[in-house]
DNA sequence: ACCATTTCATTCAAAATCAATCATAAGTAC
DNA sequence: GTACTTATGATTGATTTTGAATGAAATGGT
């Protein structure tokens, strides 16, 4: 493989998934680790993305959420197992919800099934998804300044114009007595309407989001089924007991 | 084979595949490594494609950057005039419509005025006014693979909802008798209604567009004022006649 | 704070590719 | 036919790219 497709084939990858392991890219480029490495510092060079510890990133775009969240690569890592996993669901022909956040973005390239109508909140997740050629409607009203998700009472009644096959919903804490919660109240407000407009919903959350309680609920725990990259021991019973719990399994190739 | 059809060959595999190795193309042509070489040097020349170590590609990077049009240095000055021009027509406490496009895009870092909130369908008009703290609302509905524009019959719906102050839109088209054209209708439906519902309307364009006629029409030329970097002379009468026309300044200082 | 593990930068040799040169063959003008 | 030009193919040494190996640095877990 000539330099330059490697290096476009690096560019591409890194535009649909945000973040990049070394290995993963010295797979599946079948490169060596060296090389992989030196168009890295080249591309870095070029200003074309940002190396990081383990592979590198995109330049910083529009950014996401509490910056305490995908610090590290590791949670990053979390987030596109439990993506992966979740983008397994949406079937052919489906319309879905995919609700604004990071882990949900993660889903988009992942998403192999044809036909899908996807309807989400989150603008630069319509960018993402129509730039993979899904069609994409987005919800209007008001745009949040610190997540740049689409809130507010425009948005709910925006959002009862349409059914869904399936809701993919993120949360910030999930508990076994206050269900599913979420730091603002318009956007909790909107992922509930979501998930009652929808035939299955999905709460996407990594393992650290258990036991922990968030300022407004969104639905209770038996109403949805979680994805999630573990379940830590000590909440195993209390959870399993009112809700399903998919695990995302280690995946054996990295990707496609 | 003749050098000319083996150059005609070269060029167009490489429209096909984007990049070649040289190998590749020693055994395409059934020609020796050299004169392929020679080929290559030649086309190079001739500036019809960009040698790279082991084979050549194609002069554009066809990677990610087909949004907008590319533009020219001269258009991006130009484009960046006549947005600080309508920038400035903007008021403290103004509710203002910013049509979806890259001119209008560009008057935002220029928005000085306070308390203004604005109304987009373009969702990185959206991200960028939030992140200058400026209170956004977006239009939901349909995302357009091309420009990522919202369109459609829900973003008619939304705009009802709301009146302006001031509309500033973008047009590919200004005519005296035709008024202003776009080329897609969905896109001039909802340029339309914005203007309707706005006090004012500003139409943005470079000179480029006068005399231009794109396939849909937004409404009549003296419904809006024009603010653009120059009128071509031969133009002249004919559309100040009929529209106020604003010249945008060259600015004393380059830039902030 | 420590250790085990992973990842990084650097170096080196092998392989691939390149530019330059030369020789051959074919065509052209005289 | 000879002399000249042109296109081609082969050969050479120089340059670039690549992959592996090394020790240094960073990271995660305890």
């Amino acid at each position: 493989m000539l330099a330059e497709e490697r290096q476009q084939m690096i560019l591409k990858i890194l535009s649909d998934t945000r973040v990049v392991k070394l290995q993963e890219l010295v797979q599946m480029l079948s490169a060596s680790e060296s090389t992989v490495r030196r168009d890295l510092q080249e591309l870095e060079g070029r200003h074309l993305l940002r190396r990081i510890h383990g592979g590198a990133s995109l330049l910083k775009k529009l950014n996401e959420e509490p910056d305490m969240e995908s610090k590290t690569l590791r949670h990053v890592q979390q987030k596109k197992l439990v993506a992966r996993f979740a983008s397994e669901k949406v079937k052919d022909n489906d319309c879905i919800y995919l609700d604004a956040g990071t882990t949900t973005l993660e889903m988009i390239p992942f998403i192999k099934a044809k036909s899908v109508t996807v309807v989400t909140n989150g603008p630069s997740h319509a960018e993402h998804l129509v730039r993979n050629g899904i069609l994409c409607y987005m919800l209007g009203g008001l745009m949040k300044g610190t997540t740049k998700a689409i809130v507010g009472n425009i948005a709910l009644q925006n959002i009862n114009l349409f059914r869904f096959d399936t809701a993919f919903i993120g949360a910030n804490g999930i508990d076994a007595l206050m269900g599913y919660t979420t730091p603002d109240p318009e956007e909790a407000a909107l992922k509930r309407r979501a998930h009652e407009l929808a035939s299955t919903t999905y709460v996407l959350a990594d393992s650290s989001k258990f036991a922990e309680i968030s300022f407004c609920k969104m639905f209770d725990l038996g109403e949805a089924t979680i994805i999630t990259d573990e379940l830590p021991e000590r909440c195993q019973s209390l959870i399993t007991d009112k809700a399903n719990v998919y695990i995302a399994d280690h995946p054996l190739n990295p990707m496609v």
